[in-house]
DNA sequence: AAAATCTTTAATCACATGTTTAAATCTTGT
DNA sequence: ACAAGATTTAAACATGTGATTAAAGATTTT
């Protein structure tokens, strides 16, 4: 049983960093591992040797990403639980989307997060779909549950399904390199590029829009009576 | 100055919709053209003959299902309007919402608008771009503008930044070919492959975020006083 | 120092892609 | 029927991809 050389792990991480970055820019399928490799001065076979592929890479990746997510998330949710007392919904929210809507785009590991979880969604990885979707929802829960916490009248159900519409808006508004010319529409300009503003326009109607009361019971089929 | 075949239009009819089936279905990049000739059963070198290469044949598809999205959009409100007297925001929503959402994905073409919308956010498409934020803007602006006759005293930023939220989690939940385990957390499971059951979730949150109040005026660097 | 093992490198493979080409086929106008 | 032009076809081209290989370079162990 060998042990592994000291470089061994220097080079891997300068491949995961390096992929992290690449792979938040571009997405999956549009990077490929001559790009990181490049982008991480090194030889294209490393990330084969060390990784085993591609999807190898990107399923490291999106563990190291997902780890560092709960574990910061959760720090944060400790210690604004620890200062005060309770913490409203907007404050919840507040604490779940800024570090992902962070401003310095792609410096930041933080921020890179959601681009993965939407390269995540938007392409298919296939091997990497079910770790990463239990990484992610690790975090998830957790929040959903101080959500549930705080609006205990509402279904676990139907919070999971706002929860995820927010996430929606969230990558909708993230993920775009540039700023989309979808959103230039005339009368009014919306700069999505700013993480703090994206905060800002949506915190209310998302607040107003958790505490809406429950769809009611859908009619399955004909109508049924109360 | 010859005049074309009759078989022209027929093929290209046939490529067409191939192209947007495909597309919708997995995305510009994912698709090849040999994919979209063998599902129309066609020489691949055709679509290079009439659309010019794979570009193309995705503007084409995009500004063909933008008009057929636009005039149905259209028609639907003026026939709403035209039966009762006046249209709150939730029926207008649902106007906007309940096609996009139809239930039997990939078979009509009213859903996979949808689709090609987030295919042509989540990929860079260079050419495209710019003729479809053209096309998909004309039907947005005409609901942007409705919503805000409806709600008069938000100003028409809030609303754009409102509607572009709504749709980030209309594409999240419609966008996916797979319900996602993303989706499948632990107390509840969302299944958000049923297009009704999606609107009846997210309509009274929508709602209620539409008609939220305006963000407060930001505060640019430091606190500016009122 | 020598052997063993891990790491790195350059070259290459096999394959899929978008596109082009030149010939064949079909349609239309005369 | 014939010629001209539009359409279709099969084959090939050029390129980029993920992966593999065999040899060279390091590092550790004996």
């Amino acid at each position: 049983m060998p042990k592994p050389h000291s470089s061994s792990a220097a080079t891997r991480q300068r491949l995961i960093e390096a992929a992290a970055r690449k792979f938040a820019q571009n997405g999956f399928r549009a990077v490929s591992i001559r790009d990181i490799a490049s982008a991480a001065e090194v030889n294209p076979a490393l990330i084969n040797y060390h990784f085993g592929g591609k999807e190898g890479i990107f399923e490291e990746v999106i563990r190291a990403s997902a780890a560092d997510h709960v574990a910061q998330r959760m720090h944060d949710l400790t210690r604004a639980r620890a200062n005060g007392a309770r913490i409203d919904l907007e404050g919840l929210l507040r604490i779940y989307l800024q570090p992902l809507l962070n401003k310095k785009k792609w410096s930041s590991e933080e921020a890179n997060f959601a681009r993965l979880h939407a390269s995540l969604i938007n392409e298919r990885s296939d091997v990497a779909e079910e770790i990463a979707a239990r990484a992610f929802n690790t975090v998830n829960i957790a929040f959903i549950d101080e959500i549930g916490a705080v609006l205990p009248h509402l279904p676990r159900e139907v919070i999971i399904w706002r929860f995820y519409a927010m996430i929606g808006s969230l990558l909708f508004f993230d993920t775009r390199p540039t700023p989309p010319g979808l959103l230039v529409v005339s009368g009014g300009r919306c700069d999505s590029s700013d993480g703090d503003e994206v905060i800002r326009q949506l915190l209310p109607a998302l607040v107003a829009g958790f505490s809406a009361p429950a769809p009611e019971q859908a009619a399955s089929g004909q109508e049924r009576s109360a």
